[in-house]
DNA sequence: TTTAGGCGAGGAAGCGCTTCCTTGAGGAAG
DNA sequence: CTTCCTCAAGGAAGCGCTTCCTCGCCTAAA
């Protein structure tokens, strides 16, 4: 293990000098810091973060929350891919992510305590289905924490979020359908009480009032696959003349779909299906799916410079980022 | 920020004490060590991570080791199970689980230096395809490093992996196929240099051959969709009589659906069809697909109590480990 | 009663780094 | 020529913890 002694050594300066040559300080005549550079190099140096974070009373390293009920759902790929993005940008930082564990029987005051005991500068979240209670919780922290989705809005606290244009994005999926003629337009929408129900469900709405079509068509659901086949079957019964809808997943459009088929309506013949996301299954279901796709990898990676923006300074409020929707054509429209 | 000290004098003890009480040293009086834990958990106090590393010469920290080629691959939902399993796992310990990333354009020995500075206790790779060359690489280093899948051989190093039972599960899935009656089956295998696909070409033939049937129906392809499909129109174009195929992954599996519905051969009345991996996508896929579940969540939690093992006794040679397969039942075969 | 030994506890050093404070040298101003 | 200031560099303290070493006390053995 080689010390910053060793290079200080080497270059036949100071330890005082070789740590501000390694860190930049200007305060270095330009030779002497060539010199450290060159002994760091050769000896190949690298600073110990532990001893580093010790002296500077910073940490270099931000934490990914994991809720336990969280990533057993089934937007497993959702996480992954957003997590990708969180990677390659911290990875541009000499930061360190890791990852903690929000354990499902564990108290509140508990996890705090714990995630403050992590000795981590900040927090990130990706929010998912069933993860409403974790900014509300979070919020009590002082500890910055940036949201990958926007959380349900709670007065209590100004909390920072990126998040990816679900209005737009269902601005387009409605203008989709329309396009394609249909105008009795039905919509399978997430759990209500969840942030990104409600954008979705506004784009939606919004798109089709400006047609002048009836926005009311809408049935609840969980988001998953199971739920979405319930929902499908719901609105058909409700809307026999139904023929188009929105989806708001991947995984729940599968459902659909299902449900479609074995109601004899073809996809897109006789009912035109646009839905969320573009995950795997929108390219191995039948017909594939045409489908509003996220930045997922973006997102990611602007939670983390938002995160590190954060740090840097506290006290500037709350940033809020949203990121463009695109889509993506197949031919389920 | 409370530290040792103040845990000290709030118990009436000395540091020492305090630290011996916190660690469950034996050599401290159970009463002063009650009250040391009692002033402890009064204060909120919390070990400073990095002024325990530096004092301890150890990290307690365990790095996963993310390619950027890799998890670009679609199998994300692959990579995110095992994640779960990893991070509920590494929760029971004091031990961070830190996310680094192996950059593409970066050259060998630089990474290896990056992971030297990152000062981890040991490393874990998730090998999917694409992966093939971070083993060898990391064999390189003395670093304590475990696998998820097993490496493809290379006698240089004793490597260290947990994997799922390929031959086993394969196994399962030929018997299935044959029990239902089959007796012209395929293979859609991955890679051929990938160990996956050599351990489960191994498990499916070892199954036929001993029931005497032809083993030899097999087509390479990649672990995709697109190549899946492409390796069924090659499979039914060199043997028309198929009437049952096994092919290595849910995602090629979809590929070969839809060639075989293209074909007009209907799974499962004129051919049976056996996957693997039991993702999201067996379960959207029309017919649902009766496929082998690895046990992902628990291939994640050994893989780090297997490093952790290897961390304390780095000389007691490589942990070999696999768990096993089982068949999930569904509408394809 | 003396001595050896064990045990619980504290003092102090030290892990590798940053940074405050001090010092010395050189140049500008008086 | 003296004084003041600036700049580069080093000494040394200290971040919060662990652990080696030492010390005092009590019990057991002689």
């Amino acid at each position: 293990m080689v010390t910053l002694d060793d290079v200080a050594r080497e270059a036949g300066v100071s330890r005082t000098t070789a740590s501000r040559a390694i860190n930049g300080k200007l305060t270095v005549h330009p030779e002497r810091s060539a010199a450290v550079q060159r002994a760091a190099e050769k000896l190949g140096f690298r600073p110990n973060p532990a001893a580093r974070s010790l002296a500077r009373g910073r940490h270099d390293s931000v934490a990914l929350i994991v809720s336990e009920t969280n990533i057993e759902g089934m937007t497993n790929s959702f996480f992954a891919m957003a997590l990708h993005g969180a990677i390659r940008e911290i990875a541009k930082t000499d930061q360190q992510l890791v990852m903690l564990l929000r354990a499902n029987d564990e108290s509140d005051e508990k996890f705090l305590r714990f995630l403050e005991a992590s000795h981590v500068d900040g927090a990130m979240v990706i929010l998912e289905a069933h993860n409403t209670e974790l900014p509300r919780l979070l919020a009590q922290s002082d500890l910055p924490v940036v949201f990958l989705g926007r959380p349900t809005e709670s007065a209590e606290a100004p909390l920072s979020y990126i998040d990816s244009d679900n209005v737009g994005g269902s601005v387009l999926a409605a203008e989709a359908l329309i396009a394609a003629g249909r105008r009795r337009i039905g919509v399978i929408t997430g759990p209500h009480g969840m942030g990104v129900s409600q954008d979705r469900l506004r784009g939606f709405q919004q798109a089709l009032d400006a047609h002048g079509l009836d926005s009311s068509l809408v049935a609840e659901s969980d988001f998953q696959t199971a739920g979405g086949a319930e929902a499908m079957a719901r609105l058909l019964d409700q809307y026999p003349d139904l023929d188009g809808v929105f989806v708001m997943s991947d995984l729940m459009a599968a459902g659909a779909v299902g449900t479609l088929k074995a109601r004899g309506r073809r996809v897109p013949e006789d009912i035109s299906l646009v839905s969320f996301d573009d995950t795997v299954i929108a390219t191995t279901l039948e017909p594939r799916l045409t489908t509003v796709r996220q930045p997922l990898d973006e997102l990611g990676a602007r939670m983390v410079t938002a995160l590190a923006e954060l740090i840097a300074a506290p006290t500037a409020g709350p940033i809020r980022d949203t990121l463009p929707t695109s889509l993506v054509r197949r031919d389920s429209v």
